[in-house]
DNA sequence: ATAGTCGACTTGTGAAGACAAGTGAGGCGA
DNA sequence: TCGCCTCACTTGTCTTCACAAGTCGACTAT
């Protein structure tokens, strides 16, 4: 886990004080430190806390107001808000991650891991020749050991080839790819609403024709080169996904396990 | 539109001098007087060609950066990147917007408008005690003619008498809305699957039991006080969600035509 | 008692300067 | 020719200063 580490070590000690600054303030109001509703400290009074200048100081909490943990205006101390966690990249890519972060086990049924040819659509989608070898991976994930979502991966052979050298049953294939140093890094999800094809009803033991949240998702490197092109649909009684909006332009999205009415 | 002549006047002079460098790029960026992949002039060019010093220029050029619009780092200048306008609050919740937005022709039809008193649900979500009066609004809306949702909205009686002093088939409730001073401001929007409805389906045109993309919706105050309760069901043959997302933690959320593939 | 005013304090904005860290090109030597 | 090094230039970070603009409480005059 090179990433970990290194996060790890700048947290001690190297980053820029307004990095650390932004990670201090972050953490004495998720504490409640710095309790909601309350006015924080006042810059100078930061400034003398930290012994820094008023820069540091309010480009951190520029930060956090962009996050919307802290809102306030000129003249008022800003007071603390405690917001739903933006949810990060990996939490959002990886279903196994995902489902951790809300506090219920994953698991997965591999039904299919296969090198073929590309599809046309698939293809097109990758921006591959047609007929180009790539891999494709089709995955029950359960939550808590009840199917929720059935998920259909097809990834450049480049990438994909490293899933053979690795048992898909057994852990995330998102962390996988990253401990291989693949480059994901951009993701771009499109969410619509389809009809279960008898397949599709037979392995998350509904009936046909049931109403499934599908997401397609297209996956590519820092430099837009697809990587990963995906189909997966969820059983909405499972999971639903949720965009936080507001007139100052914070945008906030998340999946969560569907509650129950 | 008084906002709209605020800005337009605030555009020309009255703003702070790093928000009118940031309009000021943001322009030559979409323009292409900063042609995309090529480095943009140095900050020292930009304070001297603006007599500012660095920190508005700064300020300025973070905001882009903090929306994608540039990318780069140090020692070697950022280069500017097209990216997809991030969509602003009222395109995302206002059909009407959102339609001419895409170049179509937005249209509805209203079902049913009436004031009656909050079922239990419908009370829970918006905070009232069971029974308050409430202001029930169903429309079907459409695209270029053709059926694309259909929207069920609880307003919270306040905001809801408003309806009865305007005719939700001729324009925009959510224009109607701002005009009167309504304070929407922040949105939730929870996205999954349902089947259609007899009801649904009669009014969409399609068989009951059809997988409708439901998107339910609570709108607040800035106070966090709830003013609209919606149930939006988009035929997905007409109508996609989709987020971007990269690592860095930048999101963009948008409302779209669904392609025909 | 109440309304208005003043002043202390807060954040927003901007200038000017300094140094660190990284990039890239050109020049130099092997 | 190739590789290395130096140097100019760029952005990142931080300090210090100054003033504007808004808030809020205390005080004062009515």
């Amino acid at each position: 886990m090179k990433t970990s580490e290194a996060t790890r070590d700048a947290t001690r000690e190297a980053l820029p004080l307004h990095q650390r600054l932004a990670a201090e303030f972050q953490r004495r109001i998720e504490s409640g430190e710095w309790p909601e509703g309350e006015p924080v400290p006042s810059e100078s009074q930061l400034c003398a806390e930290f012994g820094s200048s008023r820069g540091p100081v309010r480009q951190a909490l520029a930060v956090l107001r962009g996050e919307g943990s802290l809102v306030g205006g000129r003249g008022k101390p800003p007071v603390a808000r405690r917001t739903a966690p933006s949810q990060p990249f990996a939490t959002f890519l990886s279903f196994t991650q995902w489902a951790r972060g809300i506090g219920r086990e994953p698991g997965q049924r591999t039904i299919e891991v296969a090198r073929r040819r590309a599809t046309p659509e698939a293809a097109a989608r990758l921006g591959l020749p047609e007929g180009e070898p790539v891999v494709e991976l089709v995955r029950l994930r359960l939550l808590d050991g009840v199917p929720a979502m059935l998920e259909r991966s097809t990834f450049v052979h480049e990438v994909g080839r490293i899933l053979f050298d690795f048992d898909p049953d057994t852990g995330s294939v998102y962390d996988e790819l990253l401990r291989r140093d693949v480059d994901l890094h951009h993701a771009r999800h499109t969410i619509d609403a389809v009809a279960a094809e008898p397949r599709d009803a037979e392995l998350l033991r509904i009936t046909a024709g049931a109403p499934l949240l599908r997401v397609r998702r297209l996956t590519t490197s820092s430099r837009g080169v697809p990587l990963e092109d995906a189909d997966d649909r969820y059983l909405p009684s499972m999971a639903t996904f949720t965009i936080e909006n507001t007139v100052e332009g914070r945008t906030v999205i998340g999946r969560y396990r569907t509650e129950e009415d």
